[in-house]
DNA sequence: CGGACAAGCTGA
DNA sequence: CAGCTTGTCCGG
């Protein structure tokens, strides 16, 4: 920045010639939702123009808004008369960032300026010079490597996408340091409280971390390891090495609201605009990242996953004699009284009755298995297909079926009677910090809540399994990868028991042999068959001009349109150019659209 | 988004 | 036809 009055040396570079057209024309988007366009402006005082990324206020009808500065010296429209900014409030996302945020607005059918929030610092920054790339001084990394440790796998990856999977006790700390020694690097968790704890244990290993959105500013000046949740994939470093997403299989690595961009395309395309590498690790890779792998995963050594995975045993509720309906089987009794802690999880979800057979056991399915069925006009018929049969049991042919009822403050007393001991009931928001009972029930949010736990029994799995969701089977394998972590290894005794009906599913037959490449493996298949995602991008559109829309997207002989349901319809395209390119705004009927790009639940 | 302005509706 | 609602357009 020059600053006024300041005089020139002879060893700086001359001023700028006056330019005969006047200063350099500014660009503004302005952040007022609803306002997809942008403005035109002279800087402050005629003086220099503010770098692009740049927060600055501007008026705009007689009104102050905040906006950012999206290019600077452009060629206005013709006859308009250019008001000069208010003023420059605030360093913000780098050049490359913008061109990132405008990228993933359109990816995601969305507004520029929601991804620019997430792209700013959370307040007021000095203004910081562009970095000159040869002249930089290379990120401060906080002192001296400690180097005591040997680990494996100490060389960094190139440039390009690298899946790692890995054991769930494994933290991924040593992705991040062979790249944390070339420059700066983004390490991406899912949670902040978990951004923190590693931020700590990188500095015990000499290795400066700042913690995203807290110490934005002198990671934009300084870069280093910079550790956050997912809005620190858009934090600004100078000189980046490369980007490592952990956990990236995650739910909240996705942006809730509009536009729902996730971490980890977000990562892949700044890690390929910047030739850098991205490192996407998980201990059960969701089949997106495989894609974006190029269907390449790193698997550890057979008995290092096995050793990081707790016992998990199944408990086959078909077996038990039939008319018994309880929520719990003599072996779940059993474990109760045995060593604890011990967590019961009671999935409450799919809100939806099953069914299973009164002869065999066995749950009420579609012909491929795939989903649940309920009763309907004295047949059954499944909510996700429409396939419809008579009230029959389609492995045995009996026609008595029973509904699986779970009481929820039922089972807190049963499990107490069966215990012998008092049962304490968790439930969401409570975060005890000490383990109130030796037997605890909740629902899964009590997974996120507890440490310390030697046990977890899933109660009712199938519900969890059988969602009506496309991606239930990587949504179930999270949430035992989340009660591993809560269990610890086999070796210090973690155990996950659970009760379920359907013990050969893919997801319990993968969890059994801590080998999560088994469900990737039969998930791709049916997967790919549908043409859901990654093997195709699905949007949902709603709003009054919807069903406008839709008809047209009909036509599209490369496009799917499915729906209305409850005055939404679903949009399938073979890939996410082509989705957003067919939901591109300036290309919809006129009136109110509302898109979702990747929807988390179809 | 929020203001400006035009066209449309209502009641006397 | 004043006074009000509703809709559409526009912003540098």
């Amino acid at each position: 920045m020059t600053e006024p009055g300041r005089l020139f040396d002879l060893d700086e570079p001359p001023p700028p010639p006056p330019d005969p057209a006047g200063p350099a024309v500014v660009r503004v988007l302005p952040d007022v939702s609803g306002l997809e366009k942008e403005f035109d402006y002279l800087p402050v005082g005629g003086g220099v123009a503010p770098p692009v990324g740049s927060l600055v206020r501007v008026e705009l009808q007689r009104r102050t808004v905040a906006g950012w500065v999206t290019a600077v010296g452009v060629e206005p429209p013709p006859g308009v008369a250019l008001q000069p900014l208010v003023k420059v409030t605030s360093a913000g996302p780098s050049p490359e960032l913008v061109e990132l945020a405008r990228w993933a607005a359109h990816r995601w059918s969305g507004r520029l300026a929601p991804v620019l929030r997430a792209a700013s610092p959370p307040r007021q920054v000095a203004l910081i010079p562009i970095p000159t790339p040869t002249v930089a001084t290379g990120p401060d990394r906080g002192g001296p490597h400690s180097g005591g440790r040997a680990r494996a796998e100490a060389a960094a990856p190139g440039a390009g996408v690298t899946l790692v999977r890995l054991a769930p006790d494994d933290d991924g700390l040593a992705l991040v340091e062979p790249l944390a020694r070339r420059g700066s690097v983004l390490v991406i968790t899912p949670r902040l409280g978990a951004a923190g704890h590693l931020a700590g244990r990188l500095r015990r290993l000499g290795l400066g971390a700042r913690v995203h959105p807290r110490d934005w500013p002198t990671a934009a000046a300084r870069g280093g390891v910079v550790v956050g949740a997912r809005s620190a994939i858009w934090a600004r470093v100078p000189d980046l090495a490369g980007i490592v997403v952990l956990d990236e299989h995650d739910e909240s690595l996705q942006e809730e609201r509009n536009p729902t961009w996730h971490t980890r395309d977000v990562a892949v395309e700044r890690a390929r605009r910047a030739d850098v590498p991205c490192v996407l690790a998980s201990p059960c890779p969701s089949l997106a990242a495989l894609a974006l792998a190029g269907d390449e995963v790193h698997t550890p050594s057979r008995s290092a996953e096995r050793a990081g995975w707790p016992v998990v045993e199944l408990v086959d509720r078909r077996r038990e004699e039939p008319g018994r309906s309880g929520l719990f089987s003599p072996r779940v009794a059993a474990v109760v009284r045995g060593p604890g802690p011990v967590l019961c999880v009671l999935n409450r979800k799919g809100r939806a009755v099953m069914l299973s057979c009164a002869v065999c056991g066995e749950l009420v399915r579609t012909e491929d298995r795939e989903h649940l069925m309920v009763e309907q006009d004295g047949h059954l018929v499944s909510l996700a297909t429409g396939e419809t049969r008579p009230l029959v049991c389609a492995v045995c042919g009996a026609a008595k079926l029973k509904r699986l009822r779970l009481g929820v403050t039922r089972a807190a007393e049963e499990l107490a009677a069966l215990a012998g001991e008092p049962v304490a009931e968790l439930t969401a928001g409570a975060r005890p910090s000490r383990l109130p009972a030796r037997v605890l029930v909740g629902t899964e949010a009590a997974l996120h809540q507890l440490g310390g736990v030697a046990t977890v029994v899933f109660l009712d799995f199938d519900a969890e399994l059988m969602a009506p969701r496309y991606r239930a089977g990587e949504q179930a394998m999270a949430l035992l990868v989340h009660a591993a972590r809560l269990a610890g290894p086999r070796a210090d005794g973690g155990r996950i028991v659970v009760q379920t009906r359907t013990p050969d599913h893919r997801v319990l037959r993968a969890a059994v042999h801590a080998d999560p490449g088994v469900l990737a493996r039969e998930e791709a298949v049916v997967r790919r068959a549908m043409g859901l995602p990654p093997y195709g991008a699905l949007a949902e559109i709603s709003g009054a001009a919807a069903e406008a829309l839709a008809d047209r997207l009909l036509a599209a002989p490369d496009l799917t349109v499915m729906g209305p349901r409850d005055g939404r319809w679903l949009i399938r395209a073979s890939s996410p150019d082509r989705l957003a390119d067919t939901l591109r705004p300036d290309q919809r009927p006129p009136g109110r659209i509302r898109v979702h790009v990747d929807p988390p639940r179809v």
